[in-house]
RNA sequence: GGGCCCGUAGCUCAGCUAGGUAGAGCAUCUGGCUUUUAACCAGGUGGUCGAGGGUUCGAACCCCUCCGGGCCCGCCA
């Protein structure tokens, strides 16, 4: 059974799964683990018959901890400010919408349906006001259940709620007062003091209890979330008894998730430099290729993200998927049928008309799309016209090939008059298919055969005699299999250009 | 100091959440296809399920202890 669907087997009642990021930089690929793993098991609940809601909580109230390596210097004067009230890098809008629209279109574009909520947008309209009432009038207790669980120590002032100073603007540097609802009174270390309503966003608690108040306002009763979360002692062990003891409710059933690493890189994290922003990843990739990745793999397991070779696999990997689907091939995976569903982005599943690789080699072939078309055509590609459809994957498949690819599958095609480095040997060869080359069949086998016959009769190693034609035409002592190759080439083109390289020069 | 995850074939992993004859892919070997950017078809070899103990008619699976690897928490989020 599916990890998704197992999640389900015995639990009833209405559901809200609830999932948050903070747009604090690029919403990157380790980001989705959280939001997919969400809707995935929003998805699993539907199926399982149950009614449940699907929430994003963006924690846009956070505040800038420090200036990542990825934003300018100008920043030191925001840090400790609610990102949402800060500048965006692009001057347009503020620091937390710039960060969080790309990531919204990537939920789009990934068949997510789910409500986002802005937490500034809670805090603003109240919705935390009888949360933070009560943990003012249990502040104590709240203090004991951190130092008793987490074993940290709470200062003399601390409090359950931070103002935003109204002059500075920051929320890491004001302390509390005094608390009379829905009036907080504080002073700033810059000097002022001032007033916050609790009915607004004039602030906003400290991450570990807001997790718990969130539960308590939103009714939440399922959360993934990174097993950082999950350590004893950590944020959700404080939370589960913030819930218990002092809102009253049952904390939400948790799934821990493993992290996301990029391939000999190690955990993703934006703030490090080493990630890939999500929507990023739709630019050279199909685009359920980033649900299938997780749909796959449990949770519990760590994934090796790799955008090199390795994607060229994931992709082979996930058309064979998509084939089990329609009876056209087997995997090994019992729960393929699922995985498969879980990777829907929404548009009609069917089985790939042309394979991510081979778009990889035709590309390389044919830079313009008419030879593109008919190469695709003779491929299995239906239509009479590049549609959408294939015109954004061959788009997907040069950005992969430009960026990420490894050198290993990457080839240029020469032109009829290009030099060409060519042994004696190789050029007998090429005489002789060019001798036979009207005379086949111009079809991959037919192609093959016929090389493989003139190699044999010259006595050559195969990987020899295969070796010129590569070195004839892009280069390279290795190249896409040659049959195969050739014969999406275009017959008087190549004719021409094996005469141009074996003709004797003066 | 504490927690979580992982440990099953040479490699990557499924199977553990309902205990019931150990599985897949890759690699390897054999045969076929006259070797191609990690090609295809058919078949074979290959495992004290990390170790030990317990529960059970029966344990990869449940419980306990230990070992190895990875990640995390004890700042912030």
């Amino acid at each position: 059974m599916h990890w998704a669907d197992a999640y389900f087997r015995n639990v009833t009642g209405n559901q809200t799964i609830s999932t948050g990021i903070s747009p604090s930089g690029p919403i990157h690929v380790g980001n989705m683990r959280e939001i997919l793993t969400g809707d995935m098991l929003y998805k699993a609940s539907l199926r399982s018959g149950l009614k449940s809601r699907f929430i994003y909580l963006c924690d846009d109230m956070d505040p800038l901890r420090k200036v990542y390596p990825f934003l300018d210097a100008s920043y030191s004067s925001h840090v400790g400010k609610p990102l949402y009230r800060i500048p965006s890098p692009d001057g347009k809008g503020t620091y937390s919408e710039y960060f969080l629209a790309p990531f919204l279109d990537t939920l789009d574009a990934l068949n997510v349906s789910v409500e986002v909520i802005r937490t500034s947008n809670l805090y603003a309209t109240g919705k935390f006001q009888k949360a933070i009432e009560i943990l003012f009038e249990r502040k104590d207790q709240v203090a004991e259940i951190l130092e008793r669980i987490s074993g940290r120590k709470i200062e003399e002032g601390w409090s359950p709620y931070q103002p935003i100073c109204e002059k500075c603007g920051s929320i890491t540097t004001t302390s509390v007062k005094s608390f009379s609802s829905p009036y907080v009174e504080y002073t700033c270390k810059c000097g002022h003091s001032g007033k916050a309503d609790i009915r607004k966003d004039d602030g906003k608690m400290p991450w570990r209890i807001e997790w718990p108040a969130k539960w308590y306002a939103l009714s939440v009763t399922i959360e993934p979330f990174g097993k950082d979360h999950g350590a004893a002692g950590g944020s959700y062990d404080t939370g589960k008894a913030i819930a218990k003891e002092i809102f009253g409710i049952d904390p939400p059933a948790p799934l821990l998730y493993e992290r996301i690493f990029l391939k000999g890189m190690g955990v993703m994290h934006s703030s490090t430099g080493i990630s890939i922003a999500a929507n990023e990843v739709l630019k050279f990739a199909p685009p359920a290729i980033m649900r299938f990745i997780i749909a796959k793999n449990n949770p519990s397991r760590h994934i090796d993200f790799d955008p090199g070779i390795g994607l060229l696999n994931l992709v082979d990997e996930y058309e064979k998927y998509l084939s089990a689907y329609y009876g056209e091939d087997t995997v090994g995976d019992p729960d393929f049928r699922s995985v498969v569903e879980y990777s829907s982005t929404g548009k009609e599943v069917r089985p790939p008309e042309v394979s991510f690789r081979h778009i990889v080699n035709l590309v390389q072939i044919y830079p313009d799309d008419r030879n593109l078309l008919r190469a695709l055509q003779k491929g299995g590609y239906k239509s009479d016209n590049l549609d959408n459809d294939i015109k954004n994957e061959i788009q997907i498949v040069r950005n992969w090939l430009n960026k990420y690819a490894p050198e290993s599958v990457k080839f240029r095609m020469l032109g009829v008059n290009d030099p060409a480095t060519l042994t004696d040997s190789d050029k007998k060869i090429l005489q002789e298919f060019i001798s036979v080359m009207d005379i086949i069949g111009w079809n991959p086998e037919d192609i093959h055969n016929s090389v493989h016959e003139i190699i044999k009769r010259m006595n050559i190693p195969p990987a020899e005699g295969f070796a010129a034609f590569y070195r004839a035409l892009i280069g390279k002592d290795r190249g896409p299999r040659l049959g195969y190759f050739l014969s999406n080439l275009d017959r008087e083109f190549l004719k021409k250009r094996l005469l141009s390289v074996t003709a004797k020069r003066p």
